[in-house]
DNA sequence: GAAGTGATTGCATATTTATGCACAGGTTTG
DNA sequence: CAAACCTGTGCATAAATATGCAATCACTTC
């Protein structure tokens, strides 16, 4: 429930500002969260978003990871949402990660992943068909959490 | 005086962490500024400084970008011609214009459009369906006449 | 010089966000 | 199975932040 509600939090402020938690609250309930304020103000800690004058905000890639980041560590620092469009999916990124996150994917090997082009902050997938792009947005959706 | 003032918030941002205005109220006493929580709180927004994990912070880009051109604008003078192929579009630009257009794009949360990939002088749209598709053609064709 | 104007600020208070406490539903342990 | 533990949540409320209004001050205009 809770990794769900992470998810739609990400989606939502990926698509338009949400200046206050109560806004945010009311976008969720639309969605078929119903959660009160006091639950939201820890999931933003939880996903430690950032609030400026455009409203919340997933932080932009300032981190810095160092080593040789895994597929899982590259999405939980990078990763903003999946969404699905027939057999290719749309990964959304912080602004200059795209291809960081694309050379991830592609060195995982996944057999759902048919190739990926990586713009800016946005990676395209192109999977086999509809079912595979299914099964791989899901797994992609479980390591946006971490 | 505000400015000195503001300079002076900006430099104690870059020396720690401040996690409240109150502390920061507190900081700049001891400078030598004396202000209330209110004053600060203006401060804070004309500065457009971010709230975040770990207290207050500079925004993020070196030169503070809010405002990016219109859609309108930039296909007017960028836009050559738009193509669909099912789910997807294929929008021709002038060479070294399909980032900037593909920025706008993003920027307008078109709902019709999952995601954007830029090259040098072509963007790929990718839609949900080949009717999204559609739809966002016709609206982009008529842009292009304006 | 009086009056008007715009900028800055404090005060009081409204609005927004964080948190202590309690409780419900699972899990693990003995 | 019961007891001990977690985790996630709401409720009530504390803490933090934003804002309407009025006062002050530096300038401009007539």
């Amino acid at each position: 429930m809770k990794n769900e509600r992470h998810n739609a939090i990400r989606q939502l402020l990926s698509e338009g500002p949400v200046v206050s938690q109560d806004q945010l609250r009311r976008k969720l309930m639309r969605r078929g969260f119903d959660v009160t304020q006091a639950t939201l103000s820890r999931d933003i800690h939880d996903l430690r978003l950032y609030k400026g004058p455009n409203g919340y905000a997933v932080p932009n890639g300032s981190g810095g990871n160092d080593d040789l980041p895994s597929l899982d560590d590259v999405f939980a620092n990078f990763g903003l949402a999946v969404r699905q469009a027939t057999n290719q999916l749309v990964l959304r990124t912080t602004t200059g990660s795209a291809q960081p996150v694309a050379a991830a994917l592609d060195h995982e090997r996944i057999p759902d992943v048919l190739g990926t082009i990586a713009g800016d902050d946005t990676v395209l997938i192109i999977c086999q068909d509809q079912k595979h792009a299914s099964n791989l947005r899901h797994r992609l959706e479980n390591l946006l959490e971490a």
